[in-house]
DNA sequence: TTGAATTAGTTAGCTATGCTAACTAATTTG
DNA sequence: CAAATTAGTTAGCATAGCTAACTAATTCAA
């Protein structure tokens, strides 16, 4: 890569004037938000081979490791409004890759995976995660623990919204 | 909320039939690639408050924390074609919160900030950040610098790309 | 027990954001 | 100085988000 098209964008604390210095909290709060949205750019280069948008691959993705869901549940978990969530699953649903099934509550659809389906995530899945792999093995046995732990806590943060 | 509103969305190791076990830089990799995504989704509503719209928001940011760019440095940035960067950069100088100037190479332009897209700009992530910190408030310290040290993982990790 | 309210999902139509192909204008190069 | 390259735009398409207004099914209450 020739010098003056590497990348020139360097996160760090913004330059702005404040009142006071920033606190750890609100320093890591920043790195972190940096850091993930960094990590998925990168990585969102690897879905276009897959032939499904990021929308339904993130629905098949829910299916394929929570289960069968309504509309309403997909929706809320992908926190998109219900007819954009009719919109992505009618477009899985012509490529196969899902089926609504109605059963006593005939105002429910319960959307399920089809094999199809499933294989399909499970390839564009790998698609990032050859790529994700393949960087960190370039990380230690601590570096690693260290990523584990933080998603844990990430993970708990995020929920933060959910449970409030 | 109710019991049957609650989310039920919990992200394990896929339960596809595997060959071998994962590796602990597999799981990592899982972990930490569905942490970001749900920090970023569960942070993304805070956005709507400011009216510009993501991609907006994330060139404004490039800019304010980067100092001036061309049209074709910031698609590249951003990761979107030039095309693209154009109609962002026209809707962001038609709200006045940037502004295109030309050098002495009368082909290229440069993108300013201006000061109003400069406090558009900080209002905005605040949005976002005073969420977060918000939540990191209920961590440990010793948590906190494990968020650190992964956030500079994750940017070592995110420009592995960039050197390949 | 039936009429009103609620719930689940869809339709229609708008906006924003991504893409490629084909173009103009400016600069560099042979 | 003509040809090739570079920077950016225009045009046209697809996906993905939204709200408002609708249908159909279920629940609730008088």
């Amino acid at each position: 890569m020739s010098p003056d098209t590497m990348p020139t964008w360097i996160p760090r604390w913004p330059p702005y004037k404040r009142r006071r210095p920033p606190t750890p909290t609100e320093q890591a709060a920043y790195a972190i938000h940096s850091a993930a949205i960094h990590l998925l750019r990168s990585l969102r280069r690897q879905d276009v081979r897959s032939g499904v948008g990021p929308a339904g691959l993130s629905v098949l993705s829910v299916l394929v490791f929570g289960g069968p869901k309504t509309m309403a549940e997909l929706a809320d978990i992908e926190q998109v409004k219900k007819p954009t969530m009719t919109r992505i699953i009618k477009s899985l649903e012509y490529w196969g890759l899902v089926e609504r099934k109605s059963g006593t509550d005939r105002r429910k659809l319960e959307v399920h995976v089809t094999p199809h389906g499933e294989r399909i995530l499970i390839r564009a899945r790998s698609n990032r995660m050859v790529v994700l792999e393949e960087r960190m093995e370039r990380l230690s046995a601590s570096e690693i623990a260290t990523l584990v732990r933080a998603a844990q806590l990430l993970e708990r943060i995020s929920k933060g919204e959910t449970l409030s």
